[in-house]
DNA sequence: TTCGCGGTAAAACAATCGTTTAATACTAGC
DNA sequence: GCTAGTATTAAACGATTGTTTTACCGCGAA
């Protein structure tokens, strides 16, 4: 690895970490620099300009989001379909809050890319966001004995999605619910497994439902 | 009406809109300025600065929403807790999504603090969310026969919360699924109440679950 | 009228942003 | 050991930000 690969990598790094938690507009090329210890021109000499940078990290992002997928849909071969959403569920929250060592840079560029998108946002949509949906579609639809073009299915996946997205995004939630209840408690004092186990069982429960929606 | 406080409630109209719509930082004052018709130094002039006027432009979302609050408490009283439930749902997400008239701009504001917040951030929490969260917990109480400090209280809660906030995005996500899936059908096209129904009824199902959450 | 004052307007302020420049330091190839 | 090309650096650029300044306008009171 010459010279140039090692602050190129260490650009990188750093702009993972500081855009996931503030997102792209947010975060400046000097703070990028600083933390990685490269000059103010570097970003510019190595990437182009910035948002050359957040290509390369959100290229990053997008392949560990697939190898993601991909591992929870091998996890769950040959499993019932209620049992490969447990899993899903699993695997998709010990991605967003598993530790230090997690991928939580990842979904904090995919939540700030939701409430302000940039060029990036609809390749994510495609490459990332996609296989996802598809993958929790065809479980949903299997629960549900029907083609995955069902509506039920499409409101199935966003409840769950939305539901596990909320709890990724758990550090910002307990903030804001602590300035309400100063003693809200910490969700993850027992580790993530009790909270994923109830996500999908509650997911399960609702998706079960096989009244026509309409109506009360 | 002092020709001054008709610049100022411009300022304020023209403030709400774009404050909810792209979030404090993004909005600049002279965008604000150029949208109500005023010298750019009208804010300093008026609110003594941009946090001041985002200071007001919030008193005015929290008030709306305590009151939105409020008439959902009345709206539902003396129903049992299963129907305060849907018509909590029902009242939400016809003040997140309801038109044009709508109070949209407010629920912007509260999801933008959410991924950046301001030091406005904490009163929000307090004033807007805390009554909300509290209504929302008496009924979950009630309809599981519990005390509001059970954590499933706590859960349920957050999962009607996480579904009612994730569609109250639902332009943003629309934009993002129709990236990935082009004929990504329109949600409200049959109007709200299908949806809300939905949330409800999926929310009940899951919420009416009395084994505890330990274990598959 | 003249004065005083709240409101408005144009211009400029300092700070910060992403980016560019020009010079220097370094390394590989002959 | 010299050269060519790449990487790094300090400095500055132009644009944009929130804010301040200064002058001006309109209007009621003395």
């Amino acid at each position: 690895m010459t010279r140039d690969a090692a602050t190129r990598d260490r650009l990188i790094t750093a702009a993972s970490r500081l855009f996931g938690k503030e997102g792209y507009r947010r975060v400046t090329v000097r703070e990028i620099c600083r933390e990685a210890k490269a000059n103010v021109a570097a970003v510019n000499y190595h990437f182009g300009d910035k948002l050359g940078l957040y290509r390369e990290v959100v290229d990053q992002a997008i392949a560990v989001i697939r190898s993601g997928a991909a591992a929870a849909r091998e996890g769950g071969a040959g499993l019932p379909a209620e049992d490969r959403l447990r899993h899903y569920v699993h695997a998709w929250l010990t991605q967003l809050l598993g530790g230090a060592d997690t991928h939580a840079w990842i979904h904090g560029i995919m939540s700030h890319e939701m409430s302000e998108p940039t060029p990036q946002a609809p390749r994510i949509g495609r490459e990332a966001i996609r296989p996802r949906i598809e993958y929790l579609s065809a479980i949903i639809a299997e629960i549900l004995e029907c083609p995955v073009t069902d509506p039920r299915v499409r409101r199935g996946t966003m409840a769950v999605q939305s539901h596990c997205l909320w709890y990724g995004r758990l550090p910002r939630i307990q903030a804001f619910a602590r300035a309400a209840f100063p003693d809200w408690p910490n969700e993850l004092a027992d580790g993530l497994a009790p909270l994923a186990d109830y996500i999908a069982e509650f997911s399960l429960a609702g998706i079960r439902l096989r009244t026509p929606t309409v109506g009360g």
